[in-house]
DNA sequence: CAGGTTGGTGAGTCAGACTCACCCGTTTAG
DNA sequence: CTAAACGGGTGAGTCTGACTCACCAACCTG
């Protein structure tokens, strides 16, 4: 019998290594969470040793915080661009809510994740995901302002407080199936989320003058129901 | 010199020493966080070993489930009392939503171990805590059936829906705040977020009124429509 | 081929949650 | 009154898992 073969590492260009452990660790860290997961099981997904993942990620927490930002940067690709495509501020804010419900929908892992044991660190305001995800919800403001100057949106919203609002909602509702229990509907939450929110927020300038001119049409009305008998009288 | 005196550790009773570990429990959760927080400290502070902590409490975690158990028990005791004392949907649900805001201003740190550290692990669902909270937002959702049988609020509100987006608003957007940074202006935000609800919910009165009016004119411009050939005929 | 560079190793250290055998003051049964 | 049972408290452990570091060995370069 031979001595037990003196194991070759094999040896991978850096970048070829990292994007390994952060596919290997995004698997884990979505089956198991972050706080059970051990470095070294992601490490032996690699087939490496705990020893090199530290060597190319700090810790254990900068290690998570990558594997987000990676899955951010992929779903962000054609964000903004079909948004331009739909007319009407509803209709977008319908569009960004029922795909902010998609990728909860497709992703309930990783959006624990980033809700859960991201968001809600220290080291995260200030972060790159931060500014990442605050470009992500300016899409929202943005389209909200619009909305605003083209006059279909109140001016007196505070468009700040109703981002919060709108991804507060969602975020709350969802939690159920984000944890794993329950069916996520996004289409019907999308239409009720935005009924409900539009019928706050769209300038009620139909009503308001549909109100003056009703009240004109009133005044009218009653202006010929008055002369109606005296012309009838007049007739006979 | 006398040899170090052999330490005599203080005996109290089961519950006064179970007290006072919750109450340092509380205070070095609040200042550290869960995880920075370490369970010697907590029994250095009652002047106890490491050991004595975990003859009352099996785990860490249960020790901050019990601590958040006591204040969101000492908070409820007034809670649904002044409630019915306030008139109409909208107002009680004002008075909700600013109360909720009163407590996450004045213990922004216990909502804090409460929002990230309990309600988004698995062991949270199903926890007497989560049977609290749960009391706790049916307080919300009654108010808003009560509502909706008056006649104040529609009828096609999905409730569970809109109180996911009360709470969920409240929380995204006083996050800041919660996290040290910034002021809260609980008035205010009251004030804007029940706005903003509310127009999207209440039954529109004053539609109603519209279209009732509309009927009418309808009405009326038919009895003229009619009545306009007659006098026209007569006249010539 | 020598020397620097870099990917990879594995035996550590260290912190902190949790355990357990034991100690001793108090209470209670005989 | 005394001895056994009870129960609060101890502190020296164990164990797990993040993180470190001295070292190795395969490649590139001059």
């Amino acid at each position: 019998m031979s001595r037990p073969a003196a194991k070759a590492p094999v040896r991978l260009a850096r970048e070829e290594r990292v994007g390994h452990i952060l596919s290997a660790a995004r698997d884990v860290f979505c089956k198991k969470g972050y706080e059970q997961t051990a470095v070294s099981e992601i490490a032996a997904r690699c087939g490496v040793v705990e020893g090199t993942v530290f060597k190319y990620f700090p810790t254990k927490r900068e290690l998570l915080l990558k594997v987000l930002e990676h899955w951010y940067e992929e779903m962000f690709g054609d964000y903004a661009r079909d948004l331009a495509e739909v007319a009407g501020t509803r209709e977008r804010l319908r569009l960004l809510v029922w795909r902010h419900l998609r990728s909860i929908r497709d992703y309930p892992l990783l959006c624990r994740l980033m809700f859960r044991e991201v968001r809600s660190e220290h080291d995260y305001h200030g972060s790159d995901l931060h500014g990442l995800n605050r470009r992500y919800t300016q899409l929202l403001v943005d389209t909200l302002d619009d909305g605003v100057q083209a006059g279909e949106i109140r001016h007196d919203i505070a468009l700040p407080l109703l981002r919060d609002m709108v991804y507060g909602s969602i975020e709350h509702y969802t939690w159920n199936y984000i944890c794993g229990r329950g069916a996520l509907d996004i289409d019907a939450t999308a239409g009720q989320i935005t009924a409900l929110l539009w019928d706050g927020i769209s300038s009620r300038g139909a009503d308001v003058q549909l109100q003056r001119e009703t009240r004109r049409l009133v005044q009218i009305a009653s202006r010929l129901e008055k002369a109606l008998p005296k012309v009838q009288r007049a007739k006979s």
